[in-house]
Order: structure tokens, then C-alpha cells, then sequence
DNA sequence: CAGGGCCGTCAAGATCGCATCAAGATCGCC
DNA sequence: GGCGATCTTGATGCGATCTTGACGGCCCTG
């Protein structure tokens, strides 16, 4: 991880609810004065020098967006670009020096989501990074922030789960993969698209990963957590979060009564 | 309406699936001049003079993106912004002749995705138009793609298929099938395509597995899986997905020849 | 009327994927 | 340096799924 300063995990909270922005660039004078900025409007900060370290830190620390200088010692933009784009759809706002039209085309059709050229107001980009997370919000949780199912409440704002009104402790690892399928609630999400936005690029293969945490998931959150209802596995394919149980169920024979019902 | 140019619905389909942009701005010269050059780019142009013509188009259009001079003169730039932004996420991308700061960040503050100023250079608002639809594109999930017949509802998006309301299960190898023959919905579907969607290159010449998986998804969704109406074959061809069930069947046809219609 | 394709159906064996458990390896904090 | 929490990894058993072959019906052709 050389060239990353801060490893931190999603929700370790250094600053619980700080908007993370990764900023990517090779010169410590403009690395130095974004991060000072930046942080002193209370987002958290997290550095990379370089097109490798960025690659591997968004995997880590899961930025909310990527704040992208041009003109890399090891990559070329595009190259940086691509490769994000390629797993994730982190909101990319690029930095250059160049002026240039031809450069702003290619970078925003390589994916990124704006361009600003060097030199630049600070009241500029900082306006241009609200623009771009309020977009990405609004996307990716919209509505609802708090969603319920059973006795379990999870709240995506504050990161926070609970359960009979009791806090509901989860590791970050536990917390990603929820997070994901809550926001698709619904929706099937695949096994690789899951092993990527937790695990990032390099583990697309481990899925094994995926049953054990989903495991412990149902063990926290499921009433019974060896016949899921709202942690569904679709073999095969992936994974889909529920929040209303599907009345089926084959039944658990005849006599008795109610058994624990839905 | 007064001050718009063209009032079709989003329905109208002038140019069925072209992307629809609103050119707003006062100046007849460079509202002339966005309008060729959009038009070159296969986009659809609907163009407005003021801030309130604007507005109404925007309801009667439903633009994919609009382009917003600054500078009308009925209406502030913000007032434009936060009449669209308090009913519609559309992207809103603003042109002005000011390269203040403060400008560019009331504007983008207000609702505003992006921010150019004149003189720009058509290929960067063009990359920046991509860019903008790019991001609503996927933000709204491309669309309920959401398919019905008989009490089968099939829906792409969340790879799911209900059936009387119950959710009915498939397995990866019969969702694949059914996927690709309800997006190619009325078109015919050669078993060669199938075969090489579901199994890839190595298996092009397993017709029989198409018989296995056809007959399992006809029981799992055909009203009467021996007489399927909705997934048909064609013999020596290839297979057919239809929503309405042909009224074909019974009748003898008409004595002279007939011969087998369709 | 016989024969050959082509298709639908069925069932059994082989294979794959998942849940679960538990132990080692790491990490972060004190 | 120690300790608890967390992450990684492997092994096992079981059920779901895929693959394969056989059989019979239908339709067209000769």
C-alpha cells in the first residue's frame, strides 16, 4: 500500500458520517492544500501519490468520491479512470493542468464525472464536490434511509443496526455487504458485484467470503437463521435482501399449530 | 407555450429513442447554433427563450438533460434551477459567460449538475452532455424492464419471476434461457443464440439440453405446460417468447388448404 | 405405410454450490 | 508485548442443479 496514508476501513470512524474523499495526486504541495481544505470543511481525507495506491485504496477505504490529478508518475489518467470504472461507480472529479478539450473528452468519456483545470478555486471545486455527492446520494439511497424488517431496524445514514430496540454490533466486513444488498433491496445482487464493493477488485473470486459473512449476518439479524427470509441466497446467482418475508414456506407438517411462524 | 419551439410528449416518438435535450437560452445566434450541432449528434433538440417557457417545457418534453444559459430575461439562473429541481432530478448543465466563482457555485449549489462557461468548445460540452445522461442513466437503473403474461410476472431488473403474486424459482441455467428469450420478446430465438448465451461456444450443439430446460420453464410457467402459448418452438429454428397468447390452436383451420398460417 | 428427424418427457448419476464449524492468521488497541 | 476482535482459510456433509441417455410421439418425406 505504499503511497496511501490512511488505510482505514469504511466504517472504522475516525469521523462517524465525514464524507471520505480520496485525492489522488503526485505533488505534496497540492496534496498538502487540498487535504488542509478539505479537511477544515469537515470531510475526511485520505491520500494517494500515485495511479496504483489509488487503485488499491478505493478498494480499502471505500471514499464516497475521487478527487483525480492527471499526469501520474505510473498511470495515465484514462488508465486510472478505467479501472475504477471497470468495479465501481465512485463519483470521479478530475484535476489538470491541461486546458486542452481534447483531454477533458477523453476523460470524462473514459467515466469520470467532472473536470476542472488547474489553477482552480477552491470555492469552485469544493461546490463541484457537493454537486457530485448529492447526485451519487440521491442515486445510490434516494428515499428511505432507514429500512425495517421483523424486529430489525437499519439505519444506511448512520451506519447503525438494531434489533428488539437494541444496538446490533457488526463488523465493517458484516456492515458492507448489508449495506449493499439494503440499498438493492429487492434486487438480486450478484456474487461479484458483493465481493466487489467489499473486497474490491482482487478477491472477485472468493466466494467463499460471501458464505461465511452472509452466515454471520443471518446469525445477527434473521429470526431464524437457518431458514432465512429476508438474507435470501439465489444458488448460483447471488444474493437478495427481503424486507417482507415471502408467505411460502413449505410448512413444517400438519399437526401442532403454529410453530414460529412468520 | 409561448417561446417553445416543440411541445411533444415524451411519448411522441419524432425520433424514437434519440435523447432528448431542452436548449434554453435567449440568444437566438447561439440557441441556433446548439441546435445544429446537437441535431448533428443525433440528439433530439427542444429549445426555449425564457426562464418560464423553460419551465412548462420541461413538464410537457420530459428532456433527458436540459442546457441552461444564465443570464434569462424573466428569471434568475437559480430561480430556473430550483423550479426544475423541486419536482425533477433531470440533469441540468449550465452555460454562462461569467467565470465567477461565486456564480459557479450558487449554481451548482442550487441543483445544477455542471457548470461551463463561454466560450466552450462543442466537444467538451458534448463529453460533458455523455457524461451527465451517462450518470441519470444508471442512477434510474435503465428503466423498470418489467414483463406479464397470463399471471407470470418477469422482471429483468431484480432477476425475478413471481407467478400468482408468489415468487417462483428458477435456476441459473433457466433464468439465463428466459432472459434471453424475453428480451428478444416476438422475435425468434435460434437455438444456436440460445446455446451459445446459456452454455457458451463448447456446447453449440446440445439441442437437447433446450428441450430439458424448455420443458422445465414451461412447467414452472405455462398455465398448461403441454400446450405452451407462450413459449413456443419452432421446429428446425429455434424457440419464441410471446406475452400474448396467440389465439391459434383448436380450429382446423378452414378446409381448402390454409396450410399452417403464421 | 415405413423411416428419419425433431421434439417432449422422464429419471438416474455426476457434479456443483452452499451452510456450517472451527482453527489459524492479522489487526488494532491498550 | 499481550489481548480481544476480526478476517482468512480449510474440511465436511447435504441438497440443488446439471448432464446424460433412453423412450415415445408427431410430422414430413419418400
Amino acid at each position: 500500500m505504499t503511497g496511501v496514508s490512511d488505510t482505514r476501513r469504511a466504517t472504522d470512524t475516525g469521523k462517524a458520517g465525514a464524507i471520505r474523499v480520496l485525492v489522488v495526486d503526485d505533488d505534496p504541495q497540492i496534496l498538502r492544500a487540498l487535504q488542509i481544505n478539505l479537511t477544515a470543511h469537515s470531510y475526511h481525507v485520505v491520500t494517494a501519490r500515485d495511479g496504483r495506491s489509488a487503485l488499491t485504496s478505493v478498494g480499502d477505504v471505500h471514499p464516497d468520491i475521487v478527487v483525480l490529478d492527471l499526469g501520474l508518475p505510473d498511470l495515465a489518467g484514462t488508465e486510472v479512470i478505467a479501472g475504477l470504472r471497470a468495479w465501481t461507480q465512485v463519483p470521479i472529479v478530475v484535476l489538470s493542468a491541461r486546458t486542452d478539450s481534447a483531454d477533458k473528452v477523453t476523460a470524462l468519456d473514459a467515466g469520470a464525472d467532472d473536470y476542472i483545470t488547474k489553477p482552480f478555486g477552491m470555492a469552485e471545486l469544493l461546490a463541484r464536490l457537493r454537486a457530485a455527492v448529492r447526485r451519487s446520494a440521491t442515486a445510490t439511497g434516494g428515499g428511505e434511509r432507514i429500512v425495517t424488517f421483523a424486529d430489525v431496524e437499519i439505519d444506511l445514514a448512520r451506519k447503525r443496526v438494531r434489533r428488539n430496540g437494541r444496538d446490533v454490533h457488526l463488523t465493517p466486513t458484516e456492515w458492507e455487504m448489508l449495506e449493499l444488498l439494503v440499498q438493492h433491496r429487492g434486487k438480486l445482487v450478484s456474487q461479484r458485484d458483493l465481493l466487489l464493493h467489499v473486497w474490491g477488485p482482487r478477491r472477485e473470486d472468493r466466494t467463499n467470503y460471501l458464505r461465511v459473512y452472509l452466515a454471520q449476518l443471518r446469525r445477527k439479524l434473521e429470526p431464524n437463521p437457518s431458514h432465512p427470509r429476508h438474507l435470501i441466497t439465489e444458488p448460483g446467482m447471488g444474493y437478495r435482501f427481503e424486507t417482507v418475508s415471502d408467505t411460502d414456506e413449505p410448512v413444517v407438517a400438519v399437526a401442532g399449530d403454529g410453530e414460529q411462524a412468520r
